[in-house]
DNA sequence: CATAATTTTGACCATATGGTTAAACCAATT
DNA sequence: AATTGGTTTAACCATATGGTCAAAATTATG
């Protein structure tokens, strides 16, 4: 494989990201991506062989990226559990805002076809997918025995964290529209602050009914 | 418009939406609602001229239904903002249960044609749409101030309580997969749990420092 | 430099798809 | 029964799209 291979190749896989992403598989064109890269639609298939191979491939990389935000804070047995959460919040939310279109891609594949796409994700995730929350389990359980937190249900308790992180990016032209009058900046401002907001406000819940 | 007419047209609303609602508008194909339908594919055109206008209807016929469930709670003056949202809560939660591609549907026709998709929204909303909030915000500000709640942006709580309603229906696949082994009836299960751990989460959240 | 190997391109193909049309069908009216 | 008006269909059209191929351009190799 020669140096312009690579580039070549890069500038393909670079090029299909952007147009799958903004599009989703149905409404992306080889065409479009073979523009997008500044070269001939043949040759997008000289390098992969058809739309659901490269298609494939980009939705492998994202998703690979995108996962393991949050299995890395779950994992870490050390931190108490609500510096787990603060910790969660704060870094799904500035992936988010730096990938704005990575959620709602996901969410739209998933929905498309989902059998081949967790298939997909299985392929990254591996065997490993319920050993990530069991961790965060155990250490919330232990938090709830000595009465650091309130009980509560651990699916309930991520569901509801990854809920509001990610709903306001799927959801941001629908809620931009009718809570921000569709401004832009305000809408940025709001997810600034949202993610101490969204800490607090799990913070809040979660305080055990017996504390001050 | 006799009978038959009326007979055919629905017939026709009826697979489009279904048809639209799983495949959207790129995936989905006239010949297939023909098809649903249980007819040819000229007739779909002789009832309505193109593919966009017929979606057009239908994106708006399920969309109007989708919207007021948030309207009618918000705006009741009298009940006491706790009340407000356990009662939201229940009902959408209930209402996307019943319909499960509905919300998956909608964002994916926000994120594929934002503009367009919010034009017809307006057409629906109208001006209301600032009314309904604004409702909501001075009833709980008083609440606020009465101490009944804990501080908070009425922007902030209507779009926690709206992701925790919405995501389990948008991400389904992705959590069923990730959270239950895809064990359908568990989730089914968890999604039943789930309205009164949401609203009990959201008080929690909402408890005023001072009371006990 | 000549030859082989690889990369890139323009032209092309088969098929799918949204849309049209003319004719067939059918129900009501005279 | 014949006419009329709307409904339904089969056949068709133009275009878009994923994909292929042989030739040209480029690069590596002797």
């Amino acid at each position: 494989m020669s140096e312009k291979d690579q580039n070549t190749e890069a500038q393909i896989l670079n090029a299909a990201r952007n147009v799958f992403i903004r599009k989703g598989y149905h409404g992306a064109r080889m065409q479009e991506i073979a523009n997008e890269a500044g070269m001939n639609k043949a040759l997008v298939h000289y390098y992969f062989r058809s739309k659901e191979k490269l298609f494939r491939q980009i939705f492998m990389d994202v998703f690979a990226r995108f996962f393991p935000a949050i299995g890395n804070v779950l994992t870490n047995e050390e931190m108490p559990v609500m510096k787990k959460i603060e910790f969660f919040v704060h870094s799904y939310i500035d992936l988010l805002a730096e990938n704005s279109f990575i959620a709602s891609f996901i969410i739209m594949e998933i929905n498309r076809d989902p059998e081949e796409t967790l298939n997909l994700m299985q392929e990254i995730t591996g065997d490993m997918r319920g050993q990530y929350f069991a961790g965060f389990k155990a250490s919330l359980d232990k938090a709830i025995e000595n009465e650091e937190v309130a009980p509560v249900d651990f699916r309930q308790l991520i569901i509801n964290t990854i809920s509001m992180c990610v709903f306001p990016f799927i959801g941001r032209p629908l809620v931009q529209f009718m809570m921000f009058n569709n401004d832009n900046d305000a809408f940025e401002a709001f997810l600034e602050n949202r993610k101490h907001e969204v800490v607090q406000f799990i913070n809040a819940a979660l305080k055990p009914a017996n504390s001050k």
